[in-house]
RNA sequence: GGUCCGGUAGCUCAGCUGGAUAGAGCAGCUGCCUUCUAAGCAGCAGGUCAUGUGUUCGAAUCACAUCCGGAUCACCA
């Protein structure tokens, strides 16, 4: 039982007995920092019933609880605010349940199973910030869901043919010469980017010499030879023509060793991966299904549509009018794959919110059509991350590229640690590590501190920082504790918890009551999908341990009971530091 | 135009199941390294919580309206 938990049962056995009313949900909340006390209850809701002051009704429960909680020391009363200090015999129960429990924080299994599917990257360019912030979600939610009791299933779809692949396979066949990664030194993701650019210049080109002609740009755009090339490829390629198919396994193949470096630096990895050149025919069928049951209907053109207009969405096209399939029907399919391949309890889609809609289709299709496991679906939409020019479009080249912002990140690490003369004594492989370790931990932490459904800023211009709301300074409390840890070890110091009757320092109570609260944050960041929540956990515990860490001393404290309780506090911080820092994909340094 | 999301300090963001004088970080200014890592700590300064009305003992938080920004409403994905 936690504490919140006893104390919640004791006011409302307070006011059972002196109010002869029963109160269903008692709700705390934390006591600002500005007044003495640990949890406040708000007694303002109560004077209605009672019809007393506030403040006397937080008297008269506070009394009782003094009285009679196992686990109140004091308390105070502000208006009709009731703030309740805890016994150090209670802080100091609550720290020994935290340290003994090696799984602190993970919660046993709950039975379901969850899919989550993100990154899905297109093999027409390289991954850019945008993607960053997917994948990270995407991990990090993966690592959150299992910790909160979720087996976790993560998949990718790739993207790896259309129309837009063929365009850059239509540049390459034109004006590639035969180029490859190896005789460019260009990574091949980024070779493969390079001719998709190149075909929208050309293209661009090719309408802006039809509309001179006295050509509507309209049709122009849809008339320009390039693009009418790029349609030719796209149906040699449904078709199988060996020559096409050659250049398209070619240019992937690029694009997946490309995509592997990238995923390899960044630490993220999927058990599952689906291709949409094996999927994008699925789904027919179950636009078959649909008729039958009439679900759908057929327009006179042939074209398969559903009305979801009593869902407060439109009609909406679910197969051509000559039987070729749309995103939906693709979607639709892979649903129904992955759940033929799974069997899953949840699917999470790690997707912008610029398809929101697209995704209440999906759901409300599956809906009609009787999939129990479309109860199961949602989208994890998150926002776009914007430049301070607006949108990043990769055509137009206004995007900030994965792997050249990783880089930049490595060298901002090295040049800064070097600054601070830190690693003097550091191997250049321990050095290289942690400039990595750094630079990941500073980029994730940017893009994971956010509330993932909000869009957000990043300027290019003001390199993001390793001080303050960052990854390093979470990283730097972890590697600061990890010292100490070193030096109780040499000085023989053992972990102890001090037996009842020990006065804890105020500092010491701030720590423990930090570190009870991270079972609570895995929890709510699971059920809202949100990493941002474990994110700012982290740094109020970190912040939390820095005021500490300048306000007691550790060794030199005359009291070798104190010694050791602050040492075995220090323990606890750094690993749940390390989980919490975990959780968001991000590595801990031993020194930095 | 319909629908959805957002608007909090100079900047980037917390807080939003209603509760105390609205919190961090960055940038600016002051202090603190002969003591466990100063990538740190303490402090100062900085706010009509877009605007208006309503509900309430109490509103940044809920409701309605307005203004501003974005997304979406494709036989694109």
């Amino acid at each position: 039982m936690t504490i919140e938990a006893i104390l919640k049962d004791d006011i409302q056995l307070a006011i059972r007995t002196h109010f002869e009313i029963n109160v269903d949900d008692i709700l705390l909340q934390p006591t600002k920092k500005e007044f003495e006390g640990f949890y406040t209850f708000v007694t303002f809701p109560l004077t209605k019933t009672i019809r007393k002051a506030p403040a006397e009704i937080g008297q008269i429960i506070g009394q009782f609880l003094v009285e009679t909680s196992s686990v109140t020391a004091s308390f105070n009363v502000v208006q009709g605010f009731l703030n309740i200090s805890l016994k150090d015999s209670t802080w100091l129960d609550l720290f020994t349940g935290i340290y003994d429990d090696s799984a602190f924080g993970t919660f046993p299994s709950n039975g379901q199973s969850v899919m989550i599917e993100f990154s899905s990257p297109n093999t027409n360019k390289p991954l850019h910030l945008g993607h960053l912030r997917n994948n990270f979600l995407g991990d990090s939610l993966s690592k959150i869901m299992k910790a909160s009791g979720y087996e976790v299933e993560k998949t990718c779809l790739v993207n790896d043919r259309g129309i837009h692949i063929c365009k850059s396979m239509l540049a390459y066949k034109e004006l590639g010469n035969g180029e490859t990664p190896e005789t460019s030194g260009i990574k091949g993701d980024h070779l493969a980017g390079k001719y998709y650019v190149l075909f929208d210049v050309e293209y661009k080109k090719q309408i802006k010499e039809l509309v001179a002609l006295g050509m509507p740009e309209e049709e122009a755009a849809k008339k320009a030879p390039w693009i009418l090339e790029a349609q030719k490829l796209l149906l040699l390629w449904e078709q199988g023509d060996a020559e096409t198919v050659a250049l398209w396994e070619k240019m992937n193949s690029w694009v997946y060793a490309g995509f592997a470096e990238t995923y390899q630096k960044i630490g993220v990895g999927f058990d599952k991966t689906y291709y949409e050149s094996n999927t994008y025919l699925l789904g027919k069928d179950i636009i078959e299904e649909g008729l039958k049951n009439e679900v759908f209907f057929k327009k006179a053109d042939n074209s398969v549509w559903i009305d979801l207009t009593t869902e407060g969405l439109d009609e909406k096209l679910v197969l051509r009018g000559d039987g070729t399939s749309v995103y939906i029907t693709q979607d639709l399919g892979t649903t129904e794959l992955k759940n033929s391949d799974f069997h899953n309890d949840r699917y999470l889609w790690v997707v912008g919110n610029e398809q929101d809609y697209h995704f209440k289709v999906l759901f409300a299709i599956l809906k009609r059509l009787g999939r129990t496991y479309s109860e199961g679906c949602y989208h994890i939409s998150y926002g776009m991350v914007d430049l301070p020019s607006g949108k990043m479009k990769s055509r137009e080249g206004t995007v900030v590229d994965a792997d050249d912002l990783v880089n930049e990140m490595i060298q901002t690490a090295a040049d800064r640690t070097q600054e601070l003369g830190k690693l003097d004594d550091f191997a250049s492989d321990e050095a290289k590590t942690l400039y990595n370790q750094l630079a990941m931990g500073a980029l994730k932490y940017f893009l994971l501190k956010v509330d993932p459904k909000k869009r957000m800023l990043f300027n290019p211009l003001e390199s993001i920082d390793f001080q303050g709301h960052t990854g390093p300074f979470i990283q730097y409390t972890y590697a600061r504790i990890r010292s100490i840890m070193r030096k109780a070890e040499q000085a023989g110091i053992s972990k102890v918890i001090p037996a009842q009757g020990y006065e804890l320092h105020l500092a010491e109570r701030e720590l423990i009551f930090a570190l009870s609260q991270y079972p609570g944050r895995v929890m709510a960041a699971a059920n809202e999908f949100a990493p941002s929540l474990i994110s700012q956990y982290a740094f109020d515990l970190a912040k939390v341990y820095n005021q500490f860490y300048a306000e007691v001393s550790i060794f030199s404290d005359p009291n070798p009971e104190a010694v050791r309780l602050r040492v075995a506090l220090s323990g606890a911080v750094s690993e749940t530091i390390k989980k919490a820092l975990g959780l968001l994909g991000i590595e801990v340094p031993e020194r930095m």
